[in-house]
DNA sequence: CGTGAATGCAAGTGTTCGCTTGCATTCACG
DNA sequence: CGTGAATGCAAGCGAACACTTGCATTCACG
């Protein structure tokens, strides 16, 4: 019985696992399990449950793609590709972003994981000062327009969690990003 | 030594740890030490470490008041109160709410005790509403629109857990506010 | 003072965690 | 069919956890 799991299957399974249950409380065993694979077996293919997160996310990240190689002239259309990939990240990784936010204050291990999110971040902070160049957004801090533009996006994904009743889909990208330029009054 | 220590001055260590922590390192000792009691008077005191947690954050909850009896003519001056709430809850209780909305899924302890919170929420829908029928505001549901004045907000406190290099500065209310009802074309 | 309740202190309980080990089984491949 | 590497399985290790216990000390209050 000894079917081979892909590794794709084991990160699957890591996440899920962690979005269900927290980082703390997603045991190796209870991955082991989630996973079809003995807990033997985890520890000798990926060596630690650090480095185990760390490949599940990266594989995770790199297995989304942003394309924003060539922001042009069309503010609008270059935050819809952004807000719609975050849009399918918190869809599908909603309790994995929040669990590893959280972890990551007090857990160097949780930290250096999320280094690979941040370097897409920064190719994100070029999109928007390319448009603040041209004089299509708002000067300020480019992360601050990132959380302004994504924050509504992430906030209404997480309170899914809490909020049974209210809210239950999830938003549409194009209205995001057209109430975020140009405002909410009526 | 038996200088005996208030419930209330446990509650803020219990709520101080686990901001700093998270719940799972917020050890019973850990909780103890920060309150400067002993951990079984921790135990006797409290009976266990989920009761403790309750009674802390349902202490701290009620704690916070927020007045928005009248709402008025003016969106902005009440679209501020709600947002200067919020701005001070996630600057001095942001790693809390972050666990708890963690927590909440899998933890129906902590569910129930965001009941509070929720009741809270209920208030703001309706100077929301009130505003949208006066013609201030952009139609839909309240929820969401509270989720796109508070997202920027929320995200950019969260953000500060994970990235330490930029945007250390809390955002100013105000700023928010006035970004939410203008947008953020230049 | 005297006394009872609350506390500090140190040691210990049972459980679960990440991780390891020894050995039998299975599979891919020549 | 033969062989070596990967796996399953069961047991276990040391550490950390929530929580307990026995006893000496302290404090509030009469």
């Amino acid at each position: 019985m000894a079917g081979r799991v892909s590794d794709e299957v084991v990160f699957g399974a890591v996440l899920a696992v962690i979005a269900e249950q927290g980082y703390e409380r997603a045991t190796t065993r209870a991955i082991a399990d989630a996973a079809g694979i003995n807990e033997a077996t985890l520890f000798r293919r990926f060596t630690s449950k650090q480095n185990l997160l760390r490949q599940a996310v990266r594989s995770n990240f790199t297995g989304f793609a942003l394309d924003l190689d060539a922001p042009g002239d069309d503010v609008e259309a270059d935050l819809l590709t952004i807000v719609s990939y975050y849009a399918r990240l918190y869809e599908t990784r909603g309790g994995v972003v929040l669990t590893l936010m959280r972890e990551a204050k007090f857990s160097p291990e949780v930290a250096s994981v999320l280094a690979e999110p941040e370097s897409l971040l920064e190719r994100v902070d070029e999109v928007i000062l390319h448009h603040q160049r041209r004089g299509a957004l708002v000067v300020e801090p480019p992360r601050h327009t990132f959380f302004a533009l994504v924050g509504p996006l992430m906030m209404r994904s997480f309170a899914r969690r809490v909020d049974k009743r209210a809210t239950q889909a999830p938003a549409d990208p194009a209205a995001v990003v057209r109430r975020f330029l140009h405002g909410h009054r009526a």
